[in-house]
DNA sequence: ATTAATGCAAACACTTTGCAATGGA
DNA sequence: TCCATTGCAAAGTGTTTGCATTAAT
């Protein structure tokens, strides 16, 4: 991690461990989407004493401070994404992997709910199969 | 329940049972998204021995024979909808009440998934505050 | 020196499962 | 009668919390 990003988290009350560093290293770009578990799998191979626990924790005071989502696209799991930006996700519903797609243009509401129901963010979610996944189906 | 619709169940293999008509019944044009907790609670009042592992298997069931939906808009628990129909959401972030939309025309893919993305369906959901509630944080 | 993070274990919430008893078809 | 459903309790997941120890600032 460069100095310059660690600077900004002390700035923000975020205390820099080792732990931390190395969860931050490995999200860093992260467009896997990863669970929990994914990322202690990860990090504890750094910190064969990292525990679960400390993922959860760190995962939590990073979603406060911003800087990671929380996705609840996998009804089984929390995954975090370190991108921030507005974005939507495309999901292949047969390998489940999880693919970015930039954010969509407005969404109307219907008549009854136009002017009377606040709009603070509106989600996309595409399900379908992915190149790779049509090409085993197509073969059985 | 009607006879029309219990011969419906009972020809799909769906066998009915006192606490399915209950559940059934209470689904029944029900468009507020009930936990298995809330459906309990609601048939508990006439089968006091009904347990929640009834509500589940048998929500489970009727899963499977496409006559409800299990949504994953609530992180923290299942909720069924008995509107099989396509349909959107739209979620209070204060009361976490749960709203329908129709459902939205097509979305576009970016031009890297177009054509090797195969798109099954498509979900939209809008986050936001209901007039009562931005009324009552108004008051604030 | 303060104060917060770690990491273990225990607690939690929701959901599923094993199984004997029951009751639809 | 036959086989699925019931309902209890126990097990199973993923996540959170209590707390003494450790370490960042």
């Amino acid at each position: 991690m460069v100095s310059a990003l660690k600077y900004k988290y002390r700035n923000i009350g975020f205390k820099l461990t080792p732990q931390r560093i190395a969860i931050l290293d490995y999200l860093e770009g992260n467009t896997g989407h990863p669970s929990a578990e994914d990322i202690y799998n990860a990090v504890a191979k750094k910190f064969p004493t990292m525990s679960l626990a400390t993922v959860y924790t760190t995962m939590g005071a990073l979603r406060e401070k911003g800087n990671v989502l929380e996705l609840k696209v996998d009804p089984d799991k929390k995954r975090y994404d370190p991108n921030t930006a507005k974005h939507n996700h495309v999901i292949c519903i047969s390998c489940k992997r999880i693919f970015d797609i930039p954010a969509a243009g407005s969404i109307d509401l219907p008549d009854s709910l136009t002017g009377v129901f606040s709009v603070l963010e509106s989600y996309v979610e595409v399900r379908g199969l992915c190149l790779e996944c049509q090409t085993v189906n197509a073969k059985k």
